[in-house]
DNA sequence: AATCGCTAGTAAAGTGATTTAGTAATCCAA
DNA sequence: TTGGATTACTAAATCACTTTACTAGCGATT
């Protein structure tokens, strides 16, 4: 790799003084090559690791790296990335900062970015058409390397790679980091049934959000496939673009207004999850022993919910450190056109206490 | 570079619009200038709007606006950068990206930022020293504007402006965003005397974090004034870099263990709340029957738990925002040495079913 | 003696902007 | 008619680096 040389932690500021004016000036490429009594060009190969630096002496390029040390050397990187169109910074777009999912995806994404020497813009498009639009041509034209999507549905065609997390979709040059949705339907509806639930109700995704059109289509499939029903009665579908677990607790009151019988709920994520929870204690109903709650992500506080949440783990922070990885991979080989299309994740079911037999 | 691609292959790829043909070209300053019979001064100034080109006839500056759109011209920001040394582009430092806090802060610091057309380069330090003092000369490096901590420990002195939230440091060069930690400790002690509480038990942020001491001693004065007891066998304190109800959850078993009676536990957060209640109520403690319980920051899931947490708001996501509004403010007058050293804002206490009355 | 290859570099041309100093042309007043 | 102001621009320096092409010196080979 090029990476830039480590010059390393020195306890000052990145000016130094300089003596005619009493200024501060910064150490650039030049003011260390004057010192050192080379050319710009010289220190600018030894630094950077080209191969053509090789007939340089050990000694000298030693010396070079001693100087960069002693004057706090750092390069700029914008004067770099005007010569290079490489910024070492890629753009992630996320529908919020929130609590939740993008938090979590984005500890993934960062983990590994900052690991590799990247550092990584953030917008959030709240969902807003204009912004989804908007973001990505900007993030561009600050020259990011490639752009990671979460849950962001995708009709761009841009210079540099981009990979999606649960976006589902076939755009080029894009890379999708998907969830097995089918496993995770099995997983779930497949533990009701084993609990002898039958009449079970469902809280769709938004509309807006990349996973809801799957996560519903493998619910419906594997339904069938255990014979179960999936009745609309029983369906209801989150509306807002705000996360929070006021939008299950508004949804699951209106189920709750239908007086449909139902002894177990799958809810769309855990949010939404502890906002049913919520609306069934409201309505005097006991979670498990009266409704069986599933949720879906396995976010922190699931854990610690009360009743701890029964839920289909999304890998989000590993799902974030591969979108990261396949990220960086196809920035290093940009003319490689085998990258992957789609990456698929397996989900994981944690049973707790939300969930328990059937009432009788 | 240094890496083995063909030369002739990179030419292709990246960042080029396209010409119809096979020859892809960017529109650069330069393009537009010949496209228009102008020189790419003219063009620059009208582009930038600067004073300069108050001479520049309408009639032209419109040709001028025309072609860029035409065209799609959008400025390199690289090139931009190494002129002008603004990036437009501000860093964050986070201790982790994590649910809670973290991200609620930062949602307020993007809000704001992303109206004013600034992006943000997210890192985080995990609590790591070396870390904290890198992550800053790095983003530095990169020519932020400015640069938000994030309940971190601040003892650098850096060329740029910058706001912490929840640091208490008086250094040089630093706006501080705090809380009214005094205030928030008579909120919550004043509703458990209130209720009727004598013995309370408190957990202790951790060490590492900046808001710990500030709040632990607001907590000790207000105890004293209202005449109530802080005694060290009722408090615990807070380990492990992890934001976590774990945490909460380990050091209340910690504190039950001891066998010291208590009617009331006032947790360092939220998410350390959860925690507690959860051993709490494994120790076949009801809340808020037998114990009562007061989280701090009010988180989303606060409001959800079960039961619901009394706690005391920190305005986290007004917090961002003014931290980003204070840092702005300051990078557009970077000689006005007028500007704030501190920002307080108010707490406020948010009762809901976690508290009650203390049991006879 | 001429050529070759190697070593240890350097000169110079980008990279895409911003910005200052300047200039040619026109207009207007004295 | 001249001088000054105004208009409408442009040339050129600059930013801080990257990278290619080149060279001077020297020992070895043909």
């Amino acid at each position: 790799m090029c990476e830039t040389a480590p010059v390393s932690a020195s306890k000052k500021s990145g000016r130094l003084l300089s003596g005619s004016d009493g200024r501060p000036k910064r150490v650039t490429l030049k003011v260390l090559a004057d010192h050192l009594g080379l050319s710009p060009a010289t220190v600018s190969l030894v630094i950077n690791r080209a191969s053509v630096a090789d007939s340089i002496p050990q000694a000298t390029q030693e010396r070079i790296f001693a100087a960069a040390h002693e004057l706090n050397y750092r390069p700029s990187f914008a004067a770099r990335w005007a010569r290079t169109a490489r910024s070492f910074t890629i753009g992630v777009l996320v529908p919020e900062v929130s609590e939740g999912y993008a938090s979590l995806v984005m500890s993934g994404i960062e983990g590994y970015l900052l690991r590799e020497g990247y550092f990584y813009l953030v917008a959030s498009h709240r969902h807003r058409d204009d912004l989804i639009d908007e973001y990505p041509r900007l993030l561009v034209a600050r020259s990011v390397d490639g752009l990671i999507a979460l849950d962001t549905p995708w009709r761009h065609q841009l210079p540099v790679p981009v990979v999606t997390v649960s976006g589902h979709n076939q755009s080029n040059g894009v890379t999708n980091i998907l969830l097995d949705h089918d496993r995770a339907a099995q997983l779930a509806l497949g533990h009701l049934q084993q609990l002898g639930h039958q009449r079970i109700a469902f809280i769709k995704g938004q509309e807006f959000s990349s996973d809801t059109a799957a996560r519903w289509e493998s619910i419906v499939k594997v339904a069938a496939r255990l014979g179960l029903q999936v009745s609309p009665k029983l369906t209801v579908q989150l509306e807002g673009d705000l996360a929070s677990p006021e939008l299950g607790y508004r949804v699951t009151n209106r189920l709750l207004e239908r007086k449909a019988r139902f002894t177990a709920l799958f809810a769309f994520n855990d949010t939404s999850a502890i906002g049913a929870i919520g609306a069934l204690r409201h309505h005097k109903l006991q979670v498990p022993q009266d409704v069986s709650v599933v949720g879906f992500d396995d976010i922190q506080s699931a854990a610690f919910h009360s009743p701890q949440l029964t839920t289909v783990r999304q890998p989000l922070k590993k799902m974030g450190m591969m979108a990261a990885e396949a990220l960086l991979r196809r920035i290093a080989r940009p003319d490689d056109n085998s990258y992957p299309r789609a990456i698929v994740i397996e989900p994981e079911l944690v049973v707790r206490k939300s969930t328990a037999r059937a009432a009788g």
